[in-house]
DNA sequence: GGAATGTCGGGCAATTTGCCCGCGACAAGA
DNA sequence: TCTTGTCGCGGGCAAATTGCCCGACATTCC
């Protein structure tokens, strides 16, 4: 019986050993490919036409999300595992609405990545148990992710915000005035029910709005 | 001739495994043990005495930094690589003023690694070409890795600052007026040349004073 | 002793925040 | 067509905070 074809994509070579050890010497999978960027994920995807991807979401250039989006926009029957050291709920909600198949942890045991292969081939998914648990822990504290409860521009300037910019310099990048950023801004924290603007800034790392470099 | 003892440090197990495949499998190295937080990472040192420790810097539970400066308490010949991902020179400063002997990116090519382990049991230190440009960047356009120029006290409050604590709450845990909390927060801005305080999340998680999670 | 440095806070003007308001645009529904 | 609702925009104003200055101590290092 021939193999089940899988290409990985992640930016850290040991990583990509290490998926070596766990899916090559896995009897029924093989590796044919590999990508460290999300550019070369969709090349590599159209090219070789693996039967399962597993990707990490934090990748040099294009976020992996779009990757995601990008790869199942060309064949909506692609099964995509997220493997990715993030665990965040936001993170993972937004890979599965993107299109991936499951989402797995790097803390999980190997286990549970090679499960998720095997599952995903079935048309599975397979989402780890720590994010799970924080998803639910999401749901019970809190308003969904906060961000639905945002309009697209509270959510841009949230974005803004939370990188450093200044009010000053949003209102002259978004030609509004100042008076206007700063009321949007007492806005969403009080939307989100949040005091300081450090707040801000983890909650748009939280909700993946923002990526930690 | 004997092999070499490493032992490596690291919370994701397939990092772990994509180190058997680089380090196990190459001549005159052999991977003695492995451990995947700060604290067992102490034991495993003082129960094995390695000859290399190879760690990733951000752990769960206690800072990598911690376990280094642990480690070289107990015993300062212990050669000490760090492999993270991490392109960060203020990372790589603390984390060899705190002993490590090298410190490798994880997006380097694995050979740098082995080289690193090998330089390590010469006594020799290797930074990884990247973190050597970043540190260069950062000292052409900046004052050092600026936390340098922060007093302890300063570090403290910024790392709470950083938290997205308000001033009160960190006045209350630091048993100070919120007057001196406010003055030294208008002084860590100043010296570290930010404008607004999302700017000090982002430098206090650049410098590893914070993890993101 | 004297100089330097770090910690703690007072004072005060200038700015910003918190919170409320109204206006026009646009979409959905009666 | 005429609501009713939401969204983006910004004015107004009191209360709070910031920016920047200051002095008082305690340490530490000549």
């Amino acid at each position: 019986m021939k193999d089940y074809s899988v290409i990985i994509i992640d930016d850290h070579p040991v990583v990509r050993e290490g998926y070596r050890r766990l899916i090559d010497l896995q009897p029924g999978l093989k590796i044919v490919g590999e990508a460290e960027d999300a550019r070369s994920a969709y090349a590599a995807f159209r090219d070789l036409r693996p039967d399962v991807v597993v990707m990490d979401v934090t990748l040099p250039g294009a976020s992996g999300i779009e990757a995601i989006r990008h790869i199942r926009q060309y064949d909506d029957t692609a099964r995509i595992v997220v493997f990715t050291m993030h665990l965040s709920a936001a993170f993972a909600l937004k890979a599965i609405k993107a299109g991936a198949t499951s989402y797995i942890t790097k803390s999980s045991d190997p286990k549970v990545l090679i499960e998720a292969i095997f599952g995903a081939l079935r048309g599975q998914t397979v989402i780890s148990p720590d994010v799970i648990e924080a998803i639910a822990r999401d749901r019970i504290s809190g308003v969904g992710t906060g961000l639905t409860d945002l309009s697209p521009r509270q959510t841009e300037i949230l974005c803004l915000l939370a990188r450093g910019w200044s009010a000053e310099r949003i209102a002259g990048e978004l030609s509004i005035s100042q008076k206007t950023v700063r009321n949007n801004h007492y806005q969403i924290k009080s939307i989100l029910g949040m005091e300081t603007d450090a707040q801000l800034v983890w909650f748009a790392l939280e909700t993946g709005l923002l990526q930690a470099v």
